[in-house]
DNA sequence: TTGTAAGCGTTATCAC
DNA sequence: GTGATAACGCTTACAA
């Protein structure tokens, strides 16, 4: 039974432990499954000598035979904002609950996404589901064009493709709470800190509060791009924007993309600035990600209903017949003391 | 071609490819191994009919008939924990570039790591890399004993099981510099903030310091436990001890076993007690992860070699039979303001 | 309720 | 260098 140090158990089959049973393979199969019409006689029988025997159905020859792997892919890139790794415990979780298994890939850079996207393909995963931010029209293009998988998912950012499901917090209401909330607090001189400028999902949120402002003030908010959600990035990026900044110009309120950005910038008034949030400047965020709660921080921000979402995505992967299945989603405005 | 709203590419095989091609599949098959013995006609032929029809091979089915799986599976609980998003993005990295696929399993609790490994198994990965917590001696022992995987590997964690591999930092030998710099800094009354107490490496941790401040003081450090490795609980945790604590008996030092617990540390001391790191108390941590050396932190810290130990992870993998797989590696002191 | 036979898409083995 | 044929371990008809 062991070659001494490594123990080699010999595959066992359905065929062994039909014979070891005495009954056929194809009523061991039966035993293993929740929809089985199955004497209780038999399932005992069989269940007793799997158990004996060591038994558990090889899934690649599951998945092979009927053509569902109940294998998902979930494709990442920046590791660096905090958001996803709640998303990631989120998704794997929900994921695991509704019977899939999660095949994580974290693409490196735009040209590694279509390998990635490849390579799911050639695993035959039942779905890949998208959450990074190196998916350009161009990538999903290729990616739709390649598919060998059922579906594809781009979570957490809206996306207008056809044969795509998006599932998202509705960006336009969200920004516009926010920008509703800013203004009514008094300030007058926002500058908005986006992320990198290759999607849409961003240029909605910076669009919508652009023309909020505008309609509002009749004047333009600053704008200062980070191109990756990195908070130390981030802090780099503003704390250079502001000391260019004559100090009566400086804007009374950062509005930003998301929280990786916004603790980078808190950063960069405190530290780099030597400045007060929010007295001097205030600060906002989006996503409500763990740390923005730290009392370092305590951003002001908008919390996306992450729950709910995926659970509607677990629910979409189990009903592949079904139409209409985009979403967004309404969160809520978390009010802290930095803005 | 499509249906309307779901374009189903209609499955092509090796089969369709060596008609297409006119060879045979086996003469496809080899067209796509890099230690192909093929003429090169044959090879062009093949590329161009595969590239027409759209063909990749199933991995599925290359696993099972290879027996091969070039997977492995992740397993991880504490996603709290900051460090481990680090270490999943260096080892997701570093595992693709040796072309393995990465299964992420979030282990929910104690009683879903048997589930997890059990499917795991399933899938007939070629390896399980454990970088969670809850994987006691008791459940090592149940998948070792089921394990249909080949390589059981301990990531990040000593561990003295036969039949299994650590890679790890030497955790002796780093608590003891660190031990070693904090006496030398002139702290005398250090409190240790320990994680959860069910496995061994953070034993070794504690017991090392424990020892090393016994050996030269003479002295019982003071201690105090945290059941997760979550910043805030950690803060919660120690406030609510320091707080029970005469002002003259307060501690100088808060030795914590990792960084998340020295981030929730600091903030203990600084929003909960109103009290000055480092100077009312001082803060150690472990593992420098990226938010130790932010700004509201700078945490003296020890840094492990992470891309090292990935690295030789990954070479452990492409060589199954070599011995002694076990490796300990050395890291570095990282000081800053925080002690 | 249970059994039989034909796939699923590869790789491995052995001839040629 | 190339091609038949038998695995690999399961599912899916269909028949009993």
């Amino acid at each position: 039974m062991t070659d001494g140090k490594n123990p080699v158990i010999a595959n066992v089959t359905a065929d062994d432990v039909a014979e070891a049973a005495g009954v056929s393979r194809w009523t061991v199969n039966r035993a293993f499954r929740k929809d089985a019409s199955i004497s209780r006689k038999s399932l005992e029988k069989v269940m007793a000598a799997a158990e004996r025997l060591g038994y558990v159905p090889d899934l690649r020859a599951v998945s092979l035979a009927s053509d569902r792997s109940n294998l998902v892919a979930l494709l990442i890139d920046d590791f660096a904002n905090p958001h996803k790794l709640v998303m990631m415990e989120c998704l794997t979780r929900a994921l695991r609950r509704g019977g899939w298994d999660t095949l994580l890939v974290n693409t490196l850079d735009r040209d590694d996404a279509s390998h990635a996207l490849l390579n799911a393909s050639q695993r035959r995963v039942d779905a890949v589901i998208l959450i990074g931010l190196q998916f350009d029209d161009e990538v999903l293009e290729a990616a739709a064009h390649a598919r060998k998988f059922r579906e594809l998912i781009i979570f957490a950012r809206t996306s207008e493709r056809p044969n795509t499901i998006s599932i998202a917090v509705d960006d336009v209401r969200a920004m516009n709470d926010m920008a509703e909330y800013i203004y009514a607090k008094g300030y007058r001189r926002p500058l908005f800190v986006a992320g990198p400028q290759n999607y849409s999902a961003h240029l909605l949120r910076k669009e919508t509060f652009f023309s909020y402002w505008h309609s509002n003030t009749g004047r333009e908010p600053g704008l200062v791009t980070v191109s990756t959600y990195d908070p130390a990035l981030a802090r780099r990026v503003v704390a250079e924007t502001l000391q260019n900044c004559a100090r009566e110009d400086l804007p009374d309120v950062l509005v930003c993309e998301n929280d990786a950005l916004a603790m980078g910038a808190a950063d960069a008034v405190r530290y780099s600035l030597g400045l007060a949030v929010p007295g001097d400047i205030a600060i906002t965020g989006f996503d409500d990600v763990p740390q923005a709660d730290n009392p370092n921080y305590r951003i002001t921000t908008y919390r996306q209903p992450l729950s709910e979402m995926v659970d509607y995505l677990v629910e979409v992967l189990a009903h592949p017949d079904r139409q209409d299945r985009d979403r967004l989603f309404l969160g809520s405005l978390v009010v802290r003391e930095s803005a």
